[in-house]
RNA sequence: GGGUGGUUUCCCGAGUGGCCAAAGGGGACAGACUGUAAAUCUGCUGCAUCUUGCUUCGGUGGUUCGAAUCCACCACCACCCA
């Protein structure tokens, strides 16, 4: 099976500017892609892994990648996908956000000479002249065709500033750039930069009356049309002090019936033949494709090991046991105890399984705490440390627990 | 620059002087049922020394016994005119 019809098997294209010519260029090796990654925060999420992935198949297939890290478009802020203005970054927040993302990116990703490059935009952006650029570029974008443009009419109701609106200049320019630089004839993007990139193989046809190419990313939706890779308390980031193994394998493990599959699918590496059996699995069978997913997953990011111990923990945990090895730890210091005990609300705070002493409250008039695997009833229990070993399992809820250690 | 409308608790959104920690919906959380799923039902959703107290309705100051509600100034946003 050809890359191409892989990707396409997957999933994972959404959208191409000349299907025919992708077909072949990426087939043959002969492309030399990149996929923009701006440093909105201190770690990636899921949305940068399934480029990292895209970028790691491609080269499998032959093809030169570039990771270009937005250190001069971060000083800009997509508008794409969004109803409001970002909050602008300051420098030392881009510089340290872009650290993070080159740690984090060489684990996944080969780079050196022969192998993937990467670059920073900020390189050539924060250079640029203003009245340069616009006599230079400006004359080839036509304001009224940007406006139509789907990540620009999204904000015409809620507005739209005039530094956000250069963003698609400034990536256009990068392709245009790496073209130019590097023969980078093909950028690869989310679904959402569609439009952005359409700016960049114009621009190229426009100043050098070459071809190059666009293809983006599905977006990874839920059955009920939300970003996956998201909960209540922001992104599922790949840094494991932001989002621990063990919370990330439950994230997948936790995923719907329906979206199962489609995850499998587009994330990981699974041959297609192993997913189209999955594919027929029904019902209670489907737990055993969201315990494959979240091990795959927390394998490919975190590695083997710690997927191992997220899996066994997860494990004990659901199957009744209260065998805490693996469990994700909570220590507790002497000035958590006032006069030897903690009480049971104090507990729950401490162990960061409640924001606040009324929520933690209402977790036990609610019966939802519980404390070795016994149900504690009253919100005024409290606790010696010689009622306890080591540690103890605290739960909250179903799903949130976490071995207290003393 | 001129005019108009707006800024409410996680989000949407009601509230135009006391009965407002603030309707309703969504989300989140907890319980029941289950398969660590979905759907459904119930509870719950500012903080704390919790039958009471404290802090909140863009900001600051004022009027008043009493302000999310009235006044002044400031900030931000949208729309119309330039």
């Amino acid at each position: 099976m050809t890359i191409y019809d892989e990707l396409v098997a997957r999933g994972l294209i959404a959208q191409v500017t000349d299907e025919k010519e992708i077909r072949d260029l990426i087939n043959s090796g002969g492309a030399t892609f990149y996929i923009g990654f701006d440093p909105t925060a201190d770690s990636l999420h899921v949305g940068h892994f399934m480029a990292l992935c895209l970028m790691k198949r491609l080269q499998m297939a032959g093809n030169k990648p570039i990771a270009l890290l937005g250190g001069g478009t971060g000083m800009i802020g997509d508008p794409s996908g969004r109803t409001d203005m970002r909050q602008m970054m300051t420098v030392e927040t881009i510089n340290h956000n872009i650290e993070c993302f080159k740690k984090q990116m060489s684990r996944f990703i080969e780079f050196g000479e022969g192998k993937a490059r990467m670059v920073n935009n900020a390189d050539w952006l924060m250079d640029l002249n203003y009245i340069e650029v616009l006599r230079d570029i400006g004359p080839h974008f036509s304001v009224n065709r940007m406006l139509t443009a789907e990540c620009y009419k999204q904000r015409m109701e809620k507005g739209l500033s005039f530094l956000e609106f250069n963003y698609m200049i400034m990536q256009s320019y990068d392709f245009y750039r790496l073209y130019q630089d590097y023969g980078c004839n093909m950028q690869f993007g989310g679904d959402d930069q569609w439009s952005n990139m359409l700016g960049g193989t114009e621009l190229i046809r426009r100043k050098l009356g070459k071809d190059a190419y666009a293809m983006t990313i599905t977006l990874l939706l839920n059955s009920e049309g939300k970003k996956m890779g998201k909960t209540q308390s922001g992104a599922v980031w790949l840094d494991p002090e932001k989002t621990s193994p063990f919370d990330f394998y439950q994230y997948w493990r936790n995923v719907a019936d329906a979206d199962v599959l489609k995850c499998i699918r587009m994330l990981t590496f699974l041959p297609l033949e192993q997913i189209d059996e999955m594919d027929k699995w029904e019902g209670a069978q489907l737990n055993e494709a969201k315990e494959i997913l979240a091990y795959e997953l927390t394998t490919l990011v975190h590695g083997e090991e710690e997927a191992n111990k997220a899996k066994e923990a997860a494990k004990a945990l659901f199957s009744g046991g209260v065998s805490a090895e693996n469990m994700p730890e909570e220590k507790l210091s002497d000035g958590d105890f006032k006069e030897d005990a903690i009480d049971i609300l104090s507990l729950l705070v401490a162990a960061k399984l409640a924001t606040s002493r009324n929520e933690a409250r209402r977790a036990v008039q609610q019966g939802g705490v519980s404390v070795n695997n016994e149900k504690i009833t009253d919100e005024k229990a409290s606790f010696k440390k010689s009622d306890f070993a080591d540690d103890f399992v605290l739960k909250k809820g179903k799903k949130k627990f976490c071995k207290v250690v003393l």
